[in-house]
DNA sequence: ACCTGAACACCGTTCAAGT
DNA sequence: ACCTGAACACCGTTCAAGT
């Protein structure tokens, strides 16, 4: 009680609703799931944290840095919810569908992953695929090789996922389900030239059942059959 | 002779600077090339053609259709390039390869893939690898799995190498070469915290001299040979 | 130390007016 | 049919002024 009572100038009164770097990165996070990568902007940020925009600018230096708090943020909870008692391969899986999910959840977080890949989000990725490829025993040589492909194929392919349902937001009519849209994507395929698409044409009819999920683990089991049979 | 004098109203004699739809990218993918994306402006463009903004609406429809456009050109240039005499192995190789260099010609090009993979530039790589993997005797319910997993391969990777690229452009000092920013992203690993990044720590000494074409020849020939072993 | 909001230097896009 | 360029409705960012 006495040493609380010391100092004869207490800190300021820290205000419940004061502003703070994470409050800041908090509330552009829920505006980029909300109203997507376009809703954010410093005014309707500064507007939903009841300020000016100038005021953001005492906690984040700029958009893009922004951006990217807002993207480390996302991997590293996401990365935290993979549970690390698994066997190498379900390791990988796992790391691997969490980034999906996160990315299809929010498709600015692949936008911004692939915008900025030297930052750090990037890294903690990386990091987490490396750990299981040397859990799989592959040779030194060839361990950068494995992580850097995996690390790759997990972000190209999550990205081409979001960018589908992208796709299904902005250029069809109405909320239309997943059947629906793959049905009018090979719609679209089939009706492509014969003579400048004879393959997509051929695989048209692919599409409407397969499952995103399982062919990207089957993506991801590809890569690995091939470290397997170089290590 | 008499044909071409039969009609009274001639067509109005076109200018030999007259505008057009392939002059606008044209003059779009020249702008991108020297300034970057963020060069791309309609005032810019329209300074560059000697005109006014508004003129370019008349040949496209938004900056959207404009990006769309140049990068479809692009594309299909670069694939234009690619000799189709080879064994499929070879072709793969070639394809890829052809797709890397463009897009570490041009950052641009890979963000804008990125960004609308829906389009026709997309297609066009899709079925150039497809028609290889037929050509590979992959079985028929293989084939989509196949040609996806390498196009989202081949994709993500070359992005990931421009992104390196883009990174030494705005992040260091002075124009850089190659060896100097390995060597100095291979710093950056090894100053990283040894509790949170073992792994990335460990393979930084891999960095410096690692080849980019030739570890990005090896990810597709992993990916090759995990379609060999299910084929 | 932190916040406010007007002001600056830009955008993409539209549109009346010209040829 | 095609071009012009001012005008509109936005941006990100800065900064003097406030508490």
């Amino acid at each position: 009680v006495a040493k609380k009572a010391k100092k004869a100038t207490r800190p300021p009164a820290r205000r419940e609703d004061a502003l703070s770097h994470e409050r800041v990165v908090e509330a552009a996070i829920t505006l980029l799931d909300t109203h997507g990568e376009e809703g954010l902007t410093f005014r309707a940020l500064s507007k939903h944290l009841a300020t000016g925009p100038g005021a953001l600018y005492w906690h984040v230096a700029n958009k893009y840095e922004l951006l990217v708090a807002a993207t480390d943020a996302v991997v590293a909870r996401a990365l935290d919810t993979v549970r690390g008692d698994a066997k190498p391969r379900e390791a990988i899986h796992r790391v691997a569908l969490a980034m999906f999910d996160a990315i299809e959840a929010r498709p600015w977080v692949g936008a911004q992953l692939s915008r900025a890949p030297w930052e750090t989000a990037m890294l903690r990725i990386y990091e987490r695929l490396g750990r299981e490829v040397v859990a799989l025993r592959v040779r030194e040589s060839a361990q950068f090789t494995a992580a850097s492909t995996l690390l790759s194929y997990v972000i190209g392919v999550s990205m081409q996922n979001t960018a589908a349902i992208q796709f299904v937001r902005h250029e069809l009519p109405r909320p239309t389900n997943r059947e629906d849209f793959l049905e009018s994507a090979a719609a679209r395929w089939r009706g492509l030239d014969p003579n400048e698409y004879p393959f997509t044409r051929g695989v048209a009819d692919r599409l409407p059942d397969h499952d995103d999920r399982k062919e990207f683990l089957a993506g991801v089991d590809l890569i690995l059959a091939g470290i397997a049979r170089l290590a």
